[in-house]
DNA sequence: TGCACAGCCTGACGTCGCGTCAGGGTCAAG
DNA sequence: CTTGACCCTGACGCGACGTCAGGCTGTGCA
């Protein structure tokens, strides 16, 4: 196929495929004598790869180096688009809840504080994130559990998720303030519901796992800052009562 | 507040807020002695309606057109956003299923060819779509009524509009399911229920006026898509009904 | 057989939305 | 009264193309 072929397949303009050749992202594998370019369906194959990152907010450098990974398969690279894409779908979700919410209180007289108004635009880290994570648990099964269930969760359902384990989080928080250690039994005992919470809405969490999980809430800022951000302190708190539960058990 | 923390709150760049102001996007409505920007509460107000313009993929240009049009209230930008962000979640459910559909694919060995492949991609016009629409009801009596009108409705009168839509539209699934033509009396009851509440809680609905909504509700695919949700076959339907009931009152 | 016209080529410059210094003033805490 | 965090205004850079300019190619049809 010649470019503008191409180009109206894929809905992009003829420009953008010369760019995609001078940067190297996406050569076509031929050309004719008069030096045009064709592409081929490998090419295609590629194109459709390209776009689908691009789309996810990848910069091209960096989807040329995913695509030039020869340790990559392209099942991999589907299902991590599968996964970007649906953390897309949540975000969007909770966007349009924050509108929905903002316009029923518009409607009763309210004003939203400012935090609760900018509270969607917090954090997205859009890949670095991904591409962390993925190395580290996209291959389990687990991760692949929790895909599919969740990909079938209504908007209640999340609700329902979030509600659950923000009243989890706040008795441990509680905890913690009250004085109770984390690896008493009581402490135990709320690191052992939030596995349950984990294998009810998520994926089979055995205790050993869940210990692994709970070093990372320390090793990882990113869950450091999640825990930390509910009492300072619960990170900690909560990487040992889990750990201490699953020792329990073990 | 300072930069800074209207930066931290929102989270964006310092830099951001400072390009914002100097294109005219986003002036802080004051300055300290020293020079220092001093934002406002309403400016925040415009900041996170900049934002989710932004994010919704308009240029910031356009953005500032948006925001400075004084005959748009606030109440319109949230209706706007809100079903552009309802387009976007529609369009990544497509992606997500997409990607899914080619993941199957390749697990049964199959090739998908290129059009089906690309599909996705094919249109999305994000804008061009609004103007259109802004241009046929935006400037229309019974827009400005009804915007009137909503705005001063509590929870529990949208709790109420909503169940008695809802109703409605259960009862014309029935109708459908139960194979009553849409040009019988009671079709034609039905879409006069119909616009009895357009009249009720929205603007004053004549029955032509009517008639117009029920071709929008087969050529719009929003409005189709709403329909084709609660039954298949209800979006004709129910064109059909409301344009001959329009017939018979005139 | 010629030619009009759509389609392709390669530079090269422009644009948008910021990121990233550089060079310098401001302010609260110790 | 100094230190360090925070603020200011240029000014340049960058990614991902858009948009000409100037010229070659390929084909339908007169």
């Amino acid at each position: 196929m010649n470019v503008g072929e191409v180009a109206a397949l894929a809905g992009v303009t003829v420009r953008t495929l010369h760019h995609y050749d001078r940067i190297g992202l996406l050569s076509p594998s031929g050309r004719t004598a008069a030096g045009y370019r064709r592409y081929s369906a490998a090419d295609l194959d590629r194109l459709h790869q390209v776009l689908l990152y691009r789309e996810l907010g990848f910069p091209l450098e960096e989807v040329a180096a995913l695509l030039d990974d020869p340790s990559a398969d392209p099942a991999a690279h589907l299902r991590r688009q599968h996964r970007l894409l649906r953390d897309r779908l949540e975000r969007t979700r909770a966007m349009v809840a924050a509108v929905e919410k903002e316009m029923e209180a518009r409607q009763m007289g309210i004003a939203l504080t400012p935090e609760e108004r900018f509270e969607v635009f917090g954090e997205h880290d859009p890949e670095r994130y991904e591409a962390e994570v993925q190395e580290r648990w996209g291959d389990t099964d687990a991760y692949r559990e929790s895909s599919r269930r969740t990909a079938a969760y209504t908007k209640e359902d999340w609700v329902r998720i979030k509600a659950e384990g923000e009243d989890l989080n706040g008795r441990m928080a509680r905890a913690l303030r009250d004085g109770v250690a984390p690896d008493s039994a009581p402490g135990m005992d709320l690191a052992e519901e939030a596995r349950q919470q984990i294998c009810r809405w998520f994926y089979d969490c055995p205790p050993e796992m869940h210990a692994a999980l709970g070093r990372m809430y320390v090793e990882d800022e990113r869950f450091t800052a999640t825990y930390e951000a509910v009492a300072p302190g619960l990170a900690q708190w909560v990487s040992t009562a889990v750990q201490a539960n699953a020792a329990r058990q073990g």
